[in-house]
DNA sequence: CTTGACACCGCACAGATGTTCTTGTATAAT
DNA sequence: ATTATACAAGAACATCTGTGCGGTGTCAAG
């Protein structure tokens, strides 16, 4: 199933609607923000899209489409489009969405943890977090620090860390850094210097580490810390 | 604002509709639906309810109109409705809850914060969290942090802190208090000695505080320190 | 070259839908 | 009684909006 940027722009503009107006477009609102001059055109590709079931419609009804997103994520397309999951109304009245990461699990000087294959099916617990505070949700995982080798960068045993993913790094980023020759991954602060790669812990009383660079594959960049203190 | 029979059971209606279909219903839907069978009258009613503006609504649009869950909310009704904000369905079908946290302001050596006075509509920012991870999350509030006194708890200048409301606190709890005398919240370790409370920051180069027990109110309780690296 | 699938355009039409006008019925205040 | 106000009905109207049909240009297969 692959669509025209036609059809990508109307479920851009079919989101981003109905995200601010709290109803559905109707065609034409959907020609005209698509610079298409013809209405038959709109439910030429609007066929097309409910044919993928990426949208549901509503025969004659005015404004009778909505998104389906279980889909549209499926498809790997929610993650373009506004008001992804679920649109829903702060008490301000404007509307924001929110969206669920998974916690994979622990990472410290542990047990190794596939990020890979770990999909948001076999995550045993999730946390619900604003999308005001972050950007492309979809590649955000969580995991819980076990030991305090960070604990000069306020890192605590026990804290939750959420990780982008991806595959590299700028120096100095926190990361969590799968090493080969070890079989494990952990959570360090990430330095390049030529072809060795030093991970450094950020506590004194925990060696630095020194390994090749191809030992060394970069797993996420942790973009933010949770405590419980509860 | 008290609404008719008919007014309670429109916006019934109306929830019903929007959760069933994704998008609104027309008048000559609600009319059936109400058993009004005039659609001079569903527009009449639906007038007072966008006056108390508990709906919106787009002129001469097709279904041009949307729940304001807000307003609702405030008015007690939202609680009878289909598919009002608090109840989602996870991705696994499974109902859970989730709530919004204010972020009232800065805490530091810095200006009063009037926790009180500073209810849900006031905040000008907001987070969310899940429900399984707090609980009596209508205590809860959140505060950012200004400067670095907390910084050996390991928590820095621009986290995030979520407290719960409370007056008292037990020795050791981080706490924000108000000191009467000076005029300031201040996030410190609480200690109660005798009569006299001691304030404690986490940082050894700022003072500790010792104040009489009558100077010092406890405003709430530390639950939570989030950190954004991004 | 012809054919057919595909994406697109314009336009006219009919059905869907919001609006307005007139009328009628209570109830409470004057 | 009279007036004002809230609530309701029905019909006519205007416009919003989805649908259908004829037509165009492209492109690859036959």
């Amino acid at each position: 199933m692959k669509l025209s940027e036609r059809q990508k722009s109307m479920l851009a503009f079919i989101a981003e609607f109905v995200e601010e107006n709290n109803y559905p477009p109707s065609i034409r609102d959907i020609g005209t923000a698509c610079s298409i001059s013809s209405t038959s055109v709109v439910k030429y590709n609007l066929t097309k899209l409910e044919r993928d079931k990426l949208i549901r419609r509503e025969k004659e009804v005015s404004r009778g489409l909505s998104l389906d997103w279980a889909r549209l994520q499926e498809a790997g397309l929610a993650a373009d489009l506004a008001g992804a999951p679920a649109a829903q109304q702060a008490a301000d009245g404007s509307a924001f969405t929110f969206f669920q990461v998974p916690v994979l699990g622990y990472i410290a000087a542990g047990e190794p943890i596939q990020v890979e294959t770990a999909d948001h099916y076999t995550a045993d617990e999730w946390l619900e977090l604003n999308e005001t505070l972050y950007r492309n949700p979809d590649q955000l995982y969580a995991l819980r620090v076990q030991g305090d080798s960070m604990i000069d960068a306020s890192v605590l045993d026990g804290d939750i860390v959420i990780l982008r993913h991806q595959e590299r790094a700028e120096n100095g980023e926190m990361v969590a850094a799968w090493i080969d020759t070890q079989n494990e991954t952990t959570l360090k602060h990430f330095f390049l210097e030529g072809d060795q790669v030093r991970l450094q812990p950020a506590n004194p009383s925990y060696p630095e580490m020194f390994l090749p660079a191809a030992e060394v594959s970069v797993k996420g960049k942790v973009v933010s810390v949770i405590r419980q203190l509860e």
